[in-house]
DNA sequence: GTCTATAATGGGATAGAC
DNA sequence: GTCTATCCCATTATAGAC
């Protein structure tokens, strides 16, 4: 059940959560610098002033718009992987991982096209975090992909690295174009894997 | 030969093309608003107010900059297909377009990144006139992808859509890892293009 | 062709009232 | 928790000297 907040007055955290939104949006569609205290303020409704008493500064608004962004998209694709199980094949896992980042594309828009799109124009600091979250985000593509191959689903001549770029820039692009009128992500997902697999396996005989 | 110029001093020209250049490497980097007239000014050694004899605006400058931009890939992209001659199979000017277009990115890495990356923080007017382009350049893509279903080098089941985002997203990716130092790029979009053809080509036998 | 000087505007951030 | 008022500085762009 929902706990009380101990603050009096007009909810804190309402408002700290309803900023991290609107920031995500904006950063996300005008870019870091472009995007003003003044903008995302006028959108909740306050003073620019006023989200100072939230968040110290820009750079800390914007690290924890970076920081859900991330944490979302893993998270959604970690849920997908869970769900099948320990007994799951690499293919599997490796098609739950697809499916998962796009959803979690998709159902968190704002801070995800934010987390995709700012990467190069933040300030130092936030830069180098992001930068190492990413590392760790590929290496666990590298994984899925290693697991691939310990279970002879990738010919032997395919170069993990390049296979690992060819899936994820296709993944991502998904930020760009998809319409949900268009057909399910679930499909959308499927084919993705079909030109992926039929690509990188073996020869059927 | 070199044709002089009819103005005296130094050459405005040179100067321009300097400035388009330090100003394409700082929009890619650092973003549209980010990038300050001042600091293109402070590389190219001159006084902010300078650049506005050669550019009329911020927003002149970077228009040019995504007009170079666009015009250098798919210059490189339409020599690569020309050069093979009008017996080519739709296979080989595939191949050819996605070595060119990879050539072209890195050959203009600045220009390029810039006008890979600025595209959602421009001003309307210049926006519009690059989403026009931008979509130009899909129509390119897609006619080369019907060129290779025509000639039957494409599984019926593939849809033509996805496909081209399968490729471009795989091709435009290259800008943040390519390394010269790691191979070459000739082999880098054979084996891309290997890997796409496994995959939507019909099975062999 | 580039400079200095400056106008006009808008930015992030703080102080202190309520 | 949000306001008003304000500081200080950076920004694009122009005017006019050289």
């Amino acid at each position: 059940m929902a706990r009380k907040q101990k603050t009096g007055s007009t909810n804190a955290n309402e408002t700290r959560e309803n900023l991290l939104k609107l920031a995500a949006r904006t950063f996300g569609t005008q870019g870091y610098s472009a995007t003003t205290m003044r903008a995302i303020a006028e959108q909740a409704g306050i003073e620019a002033a006023s989200i100072y008493y939230h968040f110290s500064s820009k750079e800390e608004l914007v690290d924890e718009v970076m920081e859900q962004g991330a944490g979302r998209i893993v998270q959604e694709l970690n849920g997908h992987i869970e769900a099948l199980g320990p007994d799951a094949t690499a293919e599997q896992r490796f098609r739950a991982a697809v499916l998962g980042q796009m959803t979690g594309l998709v159902k968190h828009g704002d801070f995800a096209l934010a987390h995709g799109r700012l990467l190069g124009q933040l300030p130092e600091a936030v830069r180098e975090r992001q930068v190492k979250r990413r590392e760790r985000h590929q290496k666990l593509w590298n994984g899925l992909l290693e697991g691939l191959r310990t279970e002879g689903r990738l010919r032997g001549d395919v170069d993990i690295h390049l296979a690992r770029i060819f899936i994820l820039g296709s993944i991502n692009s998904i930020q760009s174009w998809f319409n949900p009128r268009k057909g399910a992500l679930e499909k959308i997902a499927d084919q993705l894997c079909d030109m992926f697999f039929a690509g990188v396996s073996p020869p059927a005989s």
